[in-house]
RNA sequence: GGGAUCUUAGCUCAGUUGGUUUAGAGCGCUGCCUUGACAGGGCAGAGGUCAUGGGUUCGAAUCCCUUAGAUCCCA
């Protein structure tokens, strides 16, 4: 059957079905050395996206390399329950039915979102599967199911008891869109361009007016004093003065307090204790009232007294209007200023006074520090560390309660005994109860009588447990003392504190260990104009259909090659197609070398020995830097190597060294050689694209049952010799000078043609003596020469000149030279030669170059100019014979 | 406002502790090649005073400082 000219990708799924029947991807401790990788968990109603893929691909890069190597690789895939995120699509899915979420109860609303998780969880697993990758799916786990709860509970439970969780009253950022408190690591500062208002306060009993500056006049109806600095000589006399706030005419005290910026607006501040964290500091200092004007969802209540109901952004531009009227506002100034926002629902962040759930994190954060800084867990790229650093060495608390039903609900369970609330920390409601019994000398209480903390806990409170949870680590020991710590985390730089720097305290808090040896920070995947990739910009190619066009090996290759650890990856479809037609070279070089026929009875040739030997040198070189580049996570770099390797030499120059006559049979032993090589190339391929290795893997050979690409032996080096690879170089560098003066001159590449070389005791030792076996041979092949011909004459005529590999060389040539033009040429050459020559001569003549200078760098430079100068010697020969 | 990183070919990036020919790769560009594994191909070529100005050194893309620009983190 005739095979087709282009690969077909579109029967990869072929392959990962043929793997995950012989249950390749499958992990259990066993003997040998394990090679651990926890997926970043997804969100559970995800779809693929381009970052998924750039960091999914690096992971199966990593985890197939483990595996050809022998080592046992398991790579747990999962997904996150991402509270905010996924109680707000349930939310939003209930209102297009027409219910609304406060109108059904808690148990209503989460048997909603199950169903929905069930109906569309998980989607994102299946498309990672046509990406390739090589999960252990038997270890599935989800934040939300039976055994990772167990976790979180437990660490909940835990820390409560070892005093690092408490509740606490503070002003915290909320999120009115989703009615729920964040932490300080989910709020997202923008510059806005906003303005400035500046509103006067009359003095109580006077007729003057003090002016303060604000960026949120509606907030004005919460304010309970006005503060300027005690140095402030403008506002000495204020001292003991109060001022009625505008609009509510609340009379106020005027406070001195430190923390007034003097040179902001006009050196006094309104202080709104419920609505700025600033305020709230201030307020506790001079004991001032709190009122607070916001309802949950950020319109005006009860308290604010007007506009009671509307939203603070419409509010904000009546009571400037208002304000206007009254003659309270005195100007308004354009003004840049940060905005806060939820980075889930986007929506501006309001501080609010409440009471909430913490965990101290500086204890945990000391160890978390120092594993970093000391390179137990070690960062690639290395600079992210001063990021960590400043941040765990300014850690706060860290809210982990979310007024929300989609979660791990809060194991606190309440008690009122003489109107007091007493708080019960357990496992289960039944523990809880025990606690209560015994702490109330009351055997009477029923669970009834308890009543459970509403609130769940951050998505993040049970990320953090995964290396650790999705091994059963708390309550099993069998897995997790094979598998942890995990090798290495692949994740973005984004969640760097949101995640990485957690699970390390949670490493050493449960487990007294780091839950991974590297970090692998990849980048963002920006469009080729720098623009992060967004729906809402568009710029965004649908990620599955990218892989329907192009094949999974295509675009992985797309997305690796240009993308190094740490730096942001500019998607550009161009490295895609470049990854389509590597695939298709591979599929080519498969079809040349299945198509030749055997002939047992032809001898092994000489050159074709050579160029075996060669690529064998040269494949052990390759695999060196491959090792070396692994090392350090350069992966891009590595993809590169393989691909230079691949398509130049093995592809250009060693098959066309060995590819017979057009019809012509070729030797078995080239054949099996060649075979082998190809074999061995697949390997070292195939962690980079799994798909088409496979596919050729089968197609060039009979394979046995077990024989598949995806669990070959990774080949070793053994080592290689310079020498054959400089003279192979050599050889290369006078076929291209021969090709590029066929093309100068507009001969045809494949007339045979005559090579003279001038006769020196290198080049004959170099071409002529049998130290190398074969390169004359390959020379005459490749360049289609019909001879090498050693000469004493260095003025053949009808030759062109040309020097390579420091030797001359004249090429025959039947027809007029342009005389003009050759010297032209050689005089180009001989200035850039003279030039470089002049340059060492100038180092090699300063004194102080020469003493100072290590031996070896001298000798160096000593040969560089023994060389130019052998240069200089043939080209100004050359020039002389053709001015005559 | 505080801090970090970066600036090398038209584009995206390498360039290890300062010294391997006067800086490399991929893409793009230019010319030639088309019955032969592949035009999603082959061969060859052109392109850079390494942002700027100083300094250290026998020697700087590499180390230090200045200036300009870009990105990011924190507040």
């Amino acid at each position: 059957m005739q095979i087709p000219t282009r690969y077909d990708a579109s029967n990869e799924q072929k392959w990962y079905e043929y793997w995950m029947k012989k249950n390749y991807f499958h992990s259990e401790p066993d003997d040998r050395e394990p090679y651990t990788i926890v997926i970043p968990p997804p969100n559970v109603t995800g779809v693929l996206h381009m970052g998924h893929m750039l960091n999914n691909t690096v992971q199966d890069i990593l985890i197939r390399k483990a595996r050809l190597e022998g080592k046992n690789a398991c790579w747990v895939p999962g997904t996150d329950h991402a509270s905010i995120a996924t109680e707000a699509k349930v939310v939003r899915m209930l209102r297009e039915e027409g219910i609304k979420k406060s109108d059904i109860s808690r148990d209503e609303f989460l048997k909603y979102a199950w169903d929905w998780k069930e109906e569309y969880g998980g989607i994102i697993l299946k498309q990672l599967r046509k990406l390739g990758a090589s999960c252990d799916w038997e270890r599935t786990a989800f934040t939300l199911d039976e055994v990772r709860s167990k976790h979180v509970l437990k660490a909940f439970v835990d820390l409560y008891n070892r005093g690092k969780i408490y509740k606490g009253l503070r002003i915290i950022n909320w999120d009115p869109e989703a009615k729920t408190v964040l932490s300080n690591e989910e709020v997202l500062y923008e510059d806005e361009p906003g303005y400035l208002y500046y509103i006067r306060y009359q003095i109580e009993g006077t007729e003057e007016y003090l002016t303060i500056a604000t960026t949120r006049p509606e907030t004005i109806l919460g304010d309970t004093a006005v503060a300027v600095h005690p140095k402030d000589e403008r506002y000495g006399h204020l001292k003991g003065k109060k001022v009625i706030v505008p609009m509510v005419n609340r009379v106020v005290p005027v406070i001195f307090d430190r923390y007034v910026d003097r040179e902001f607006g006009t050196g006094s501040l309104k202080i709104t204790p419920a609505h700025d964290p600033n305020d709230y500091e201030i307020g506790l200092r001079h004991n001032l009232e709190v009122i607070d004007i916001f309802n949950e969802d950020a319109t005006l209540s009860e308290a604010a007294g007007f506009y009671v109901g509307k939203d603070r952004f419409e509010v904000r531009k009546l009571i400037v209007e208002d304000l206007k009227t009254s003659g309270h506002l005195i100007k308004i100034e354009e003004y840049n200023h940060s905005v806060g926002k939820s980075e889930r629902t986007h929506a501006v962040v309001e501080p609010r006074l409440s009471e909430q759930w913490y965990v101290d994190m500086e204890a945990l954060a000391e160890p978390a520090l120092k594993a970093v800084m000391e390179d137990e867990v070690e960062f690639f790229p290395k600079n992210q560390k001063n990021t960590y650093r400043h941040w765990l060495e300014n850690i706060r608390p860290w809210t982990i309660s979310r007024q929300l039903w989609w979660g791990h609900r809060i194991p606190a369970w309440y008690l009122e005994v003489d109107g007091e609330t007493k708080t019960y920390v357990a496992l289960t409601v039944e523990e809880a109860l025990e606690m209560a019994k015994k702490d109330t000398a009351n055997d009477n209480l029923t669970i009834s009588d308890l009543h459970q903390d509403e609130d769940v806990l951050d998505t993040w409170f049970s990320s953090w447990l995964w290396p650790i949870s999705v091994f059963n680590g708390f309550f099993d020991k069998k897995d997790i003392s094979y598998y942890y710590p995990t090798n290495v985390l692949v994740t973005g730089w984004d969640i760097i504190f949101l995640w990485v720097a957690r699970m390390i305290m949670a490493g050493y808090e449960w487990e007294n260990e780091k839950p991974f040896k590297h970090v692998y920070f990849t980048g963002m995947v920006r469009d080729n104009l720098r623009r992060k990739m967004s729906k809402s910009l568009g710029n965004s190619p649908d990620a599955l259909k990218l892989i329907d066009d192009y094949g999974a090996d295509g675009v992985r290759f797309g997305m690796l090659s240009s993308s190094p650890a740490g730096g942001d990856l500019l998607f550009d479809i161009k490295l895609v197609e470049q990854g389509r037609n590597f695939s298709n070279k591979l599929w080519n070089a498969m079809r040349l070398v299945k198509g030749w026929e055997i002939d047992e009875k032809i001898d092994y040739p000489v050159e074709n020995n050579l160029a075996v030997k060669w690529l064998e040198n040269r494949m052990n070189q390759v695999i060196e830097e491959l090792d070396n580049l692994f090392e350090k996570y350069k992966l891009s770099e590595a993809l590169m190597v393989l691909y230079n390797f691949i398509w130049n030499d093995f592809f250009s120059w060693y098959l066309e060294i060995i590819k017979p006559a057009y019809g012509s049979p070729v030797d078995s032993e080239t054949y099996t050689k060649t075979i082998e090589l190809f074999e061995k190339m697949l390997t070292l391929l195939h962690p980079f694209m799994p798909f088409i290795t496979e596919e050729i893997w089968h197609y060039i050979k009979e394979r046995k049952e077990g024989d598949d690409c995806v669990v070959s032996k990774y080949p070793e080096s053994k080592g290689y010799d310079s020498n054959l690879l400089e003279a192979i170089n050599k050889v290369k560098a006078i076929v291209t000078k021969v090709r590029e003066s066929r093309n100068s001159k507009g001969m045809k590449p494949k007339e045979l043609l005559v090579l003279y070389a001038e006769k020196t005791a290198s080049i004959e030792k170099f071409l002529f003596s049998e130290k190398i076996p074969g390169l004359k041979h390959i020379l005459k092949k490749i360049a289609f020469l019909k001879d090498v011909v050693l000469t004493d004459n260095s003025d053949i005529e009808n030759t062109i000149p040309f020097m390579a590999a420091n030797e001359k060389f004249m090429l025959e040539f039947n027809l007029e030279i342009d005389i003009e033009e050759e010297i032209k040429k050689i005089q180009k050459e001989l200035d850039y030669q003279k030039g470089f020559v002049a340059g060492i001569e100038k180092k090699l003549s300063n004194e102080r170059f020469v003493n100072n200078a290590p031996e070896a760098i001298v000798d160096k430079e000593r040969k560089k100019l023994a060389d130019g100068n052998e240069r200089i010697k043939i080209l100004e020969k050359s020039l002389l014979s053709l001015k005559k």
